[in-house]
Formats: C-alpha cells, sequence, structure tokens
RNA sequence: GGUUCCGUAGCCAAGUGGUAAGGCAAUAGACUGCAACUCUGUGAUCACCAGUUCAAAUCUGGUCGGAACCUCCA
C-alpha cells in the first residue's frame, strides 16, 4: 500500500507499526451542527481506505473523536435555552446517523472531550511541568520555541507564520503564535484545574485521545481536512514531540475540500448542504459514487451535472451485476468463484494512494465484460460468475451498494411465462408478464 | 506578503520523462416485436513561452489564470 504523506510531501510504502495491524485516527466534528457533505468527504474517504486496508488483511483500530466542548456549542446551547450536552448529544446522534445512512462502518471507538477531561488536564500539566507550556492568569499557553520543527507539516517558518498572526490579547502570550492548551471561562460547561475552572482548548484533545485509545505515543496513519494541516495538526505534532519526542502519527493524510457549483460551501454564501439532505435526495450509493470518483486529496466540485453523471454511472454498472445475478438465480447457480486477476488490477489502483478514479476504470471494463458475456450465444457462466462476483468485491470495498437478487418459485415461473409469451408472439402478454418482473425490480 | 496545490477533449477525470486510461454528453451504426438494457466506431498533443534531453503533458525557469491555508471551517 502506497500513501502520499503530508508530512514528507512524498508518496511512501505503509509499514505499519505492528504487523498486520494498522491504527488510525481521523478528527472528528465539533458537533453544535448536523454534517455537511464536506464532513462526509473525510467520513467516506477514510471509510474506504479502512475497507481496503481491511482487504489487504490489516486488522484495522479505526479511532475518530467527537468535540462536545467548544465555543460554539456553548453559543448553541445559550442560543436554543439548553444544555451543552443536550446540544452535542443531538448532533452527535445526527452525526451517527449520517455515517449509518452513508455505509460508513462505525469507528472502533469515538472518545468524547466530556468524557476524556482527567486525561486532557493530566496532559497539560504534563506539558507545563516538562516547560512545554505556561500559566498566564489562568490560562495555559503552549510554548512554540520549546519544541523543533513546528511548521513541519504545513511546510511553513515560524517568521512567516508570525506576520500572518493575529496579535490580540498578545499580552497574554509570550509569542503570538503560542496557542491555548486552557482557558479560563465564566461561562458554559467548565471543569475545576490546577489552574483555573475553564475549558480545554481544542488542539489537545485529539493527542490525549489517541494516547488513550490507544494505548500509545505513535500511530499509523492521522487524517483529516486539508484545512486542518493548520494549525491544527502543527498543533498536535508540537504538543506530542513536548511530551512524547514522537509527531504523533507516521502518515498524515488529508482530504481536499468541497466546494458547491465551483464555491466554498460556507454559510455566509448560504450554500451549506447537510449531509442527510443529500443522501436522503441522491441516494448514499449515487454520493458515495461521486465522492471517490475524484481522487480524496483534489478538491471536488458538486454541481447538478456531476450528480447527474454519477447516477448514471452507477446506474450502468448495477445494470450486468443485476442481470447477471438474475441469469444466475434462474439456473440456480452459486459460486464464490471470483476473477482475480480483474479484483488485482482494482486492488492496484486502491493500493496506490487510493487512486478511486483508475479504480472506477476498472469497475467499467468489468461490468462491460459482463454485458459482453451476457448478451453473447453461448454465455460462458462460469466467467460470468467470476465477474460478477469481483465486481462485487470491488463495490463491498467502495462501499458502495447494489442490488440482491433472489428469486422466488414464482418469479421463476414469471420469465419462463414472459419468454414463452415472446415466443408465441404474443406481446401484449408478454408485455404484462415484463412489467411484472420489472415491478419486482428484476429487470 | 508567506506556504501549498491546480490549469489535460463540451463536461468530469487518470497519467508525472518514451509517442494521451476511463466515464458523462454528442454522433454514426448494430442488436431488439416495441421499449429499456447493451455492443461497436468517431474526438484532445495536455494554459502560454523558453530551456534541459535522443525523447516532456510529465523536469527547470518565466508568463497568464484559478484555488486552498496562514483567522480554532472536514
Amino acid at each position: 500500500m502506497k500513501l502520499f504523506n503530508s508530512m514528507s510531501r512524498n508518496m511512501e510504502e505503509l509499514k505499519s507499526l505492528v504487523e498486520h495491524e494498522i491504527s488510525m485516527y481521523v478528527c472528528g466534528p465539533t458537533v453544535y451542527n448536523y454534517a455537511h457533505v464536506g464532513n462526509a468527504r473525510p467520513m467516506i474517504v477514510f471509510d474506504t481506505l479502512r475497507k481496503t486496508l481491511t482487504a489487504l488483511g490489516y486488522k484495522v483500530k479505526f479511532v475518530s473523536n467527537y468535540t462536545d466542548v467548544d465555543d460554539k456549542i456553548i453559543k448553541k446551547a445559550m442560543e436554543t435555552n439548553t444544555s451543552e450536552k443536550e446540544v452535542s448529544e443531538k448532533f452527535i446522534q445526527a452525526y451517527q446517523n449520517v455515517r449509518e445512512k452513508l455505509h460508513v462502518e462505525m469507528p472502533s471507538a469515538c472518545p468524547k472531550v466530556t468524557e476524556t477531561m482527567d486525561e486532557i488536564i493530566a496532559f497539560i500539566q504534563l506539558l507545563v511541568d516538562k516547560g512545554h507550556a505556561y500559566v498566564t492568569d489562568g490560562d495555559v499557553y503552549f510554548r512554540i520555541s520549546s519544541v523543533q520543527e513546528y511548521g513541519k507539516l504545513s511546510n511553513q517558518q515560524i517568521d512567516d507564520l508570525m506576520v500572518g498572526a493575529r496579535i490580540d490579547e498578545s499580552d497574554k502570550k509570550e509569542n503570538p503564535l503560542d496557542f491555548t492548551l486552557w482557558k479560563q471561562t465564566e461561562e458554559g460547561i467548565r471543569w475545576e484545574s490546577p489552574w483555573s475552572i475553564g475549558r480545554p482548548g481544542w488542539h489537545t484533545e485529539c493527542v490525549v485521545m489517541i494516547n488513550k485509545e490507544f494505548q500509545k505515543n505513535i500511530i499509523d496513519i492521522h487524517g483529516g481536512g486539508m484545512d486542518l494541516k493548520f494549525p491544527h495538526h502543527e498543533n498536535e505534532i508540537a504538543q506530542s514531540r513536548a511530551a512524547y519526542h514522537t509527531a504523533i502519527a507516521n502518515y498524515w493524510m488529508h482530504n481536499g475540500m468541497v466546494n458547491i457549483d465551483g464555491e466554498k460551501m460556507s454559510k455566509s454564501l448560504g450554500n451549506v448542504v447537510w449531509a442527510k439532505d443529500m443522501a436522503d435526495a441522491i441516494g448514499a450509493d449515487v454520493m458515495r459514487w461521486m465522492m471517490l470518483s475524484v481522487h480524496y486529496r483534489a478538491p471536488l466540485n458538486i454541481s447538478e451535472e456531476s450528480i447527474e453523471t454519477a447516477k448514471k454511472e452507477y446506474q450502468k454498472v448495477c445494470n450486468p451485476l443485476k442481470n447477471a445475478m438474475v441469469k444466475l438465480a434462474r439456473l440456480q447457480i452459486e459460486s464464490k468463484e471470483t476473477h482475480q486477476e480483474s479484483l488485482d488490477k482494482f486492488m492496484n489502483c486502491m493500493q496506490d494512494d487510493l487512486n478511486t478514479p483508475n479504480a472506477f476504470a476498472v469497475i467499467f471494463e468489468t461490468a462491460k465484460h459482463l454485458n459482453t458475456l451476457l448478451r453473447s450465444k453461448e454465455c460462458n457462466i462460469q466467467e460470468l460468475v467470476a465477474m460478477k462476483n469481483a465486481l462485487m468485491k470491488m463495490l463491498d470495498i467502495l462501499g458502495i451498494f447494489y442490488p440482491q437478487i433472489t428469486l422466488t418459485n414464482q418469479d421463476l415461473l414469471l420469465f419462463e411465462q414472459w419468454e414463452h409469451a415472446k415466443q408465441e408472439r404474443n406481446f401484449e402478454q408478454a408485455d404484462d408478464y415484463r412489467k411484472q418482473l420489472n415491478d419486482r425490480g428484476l429487470l
């Protein structure tokens, strides 16, 4: 498996820490609203990576967090006159629903900030003790200057970052780039700590959760959206370096952003699309199809046209699959025989940094092969079985579902009647049978 | 201002040194009782300029155009 590592900006062969096992973590959402289609992309991308690795024989432990403590959640709670817990619980549930809807396998664990508070406080204390963090008026800040290689992931020089850094409340910070580990607060949900009553900063939770969930200071893969590279992931690395001298993960993966009709999705533009709405409107399979038909690192533009194309393509692949299933069911042939060559070709694409566009080309090729077999007079049944099974396995790895066909005795009879009627050139009758079969979803 | 990425047929999109995958659309055929499904054929020299090389879409330099991040958005 080759992966593009954002840290080295190079393609690298994946070597796991433990043979045949992969530990991976993907930054989850702040649960103050529904998941939008931008949130859906990392869900689908990393779920596909997980499925691919599993297919390659790895045992994958996949963790993704929920940030359930944040200014936005507090704001929402105050606005709606509820508690932070009610807000976060609601949207965590909504997020889980979206996962389910999109055929995304549930993570091995979904830690929450509120349930990791003791560890977070202990971790901050560790940083303070080691001199990597300092306390000012009840706030705790990370001391950027205390670690080497700050800026390596995002490939930025500290001096350059300084130029763009926001200079406010800097009277409290030694350096404008120092980030908050703990913030003293007067309102909203808050916890007692050695420094003040307050809340943790955003960048600490992921490091702590990784350490806690995996019981390790370093994991194989850390993923998230491009926009998290800086400062979030950079800050995670800084903290891990400070505490444990590791970069927290060996491979950093970042998915590209989603645009709607060529524009960035944002609240101000008013073009935010909720993942659940799109899934309901076009179906999970078409949605996955669309998202995976572009390489995960490239930006993805969603438009009416790209949706229509995905729909047609998905349909085009399902048709021969369904026809093959019907044909084999009528012949009462069941076999697990798989066309290994096609499957290997597909897997090679997937192993090339998840090159799903090329993988789709193999899918189209396989579908065409099926069609050719189906329309030939002397259909090679053995090959039909093998190609059908190969195609199903490919779609399984992409998390794309397809029709499942099981024929009842009545269905079998209908097919025979239909064919008989056609032979007799009784087209009225034949069309009636055809309609019945069509209604049963068998044509 | 800094960093990164991108510009391939009408559209989407692979390929990153050896004479341009795939899909959608279009078009011409074929199959078919009709329809649907399906099959076959047809299209680009890769933004522009200069250079390196026997050889470049692929490397180098420049120009033009677009995007993201640097401001706790995946």
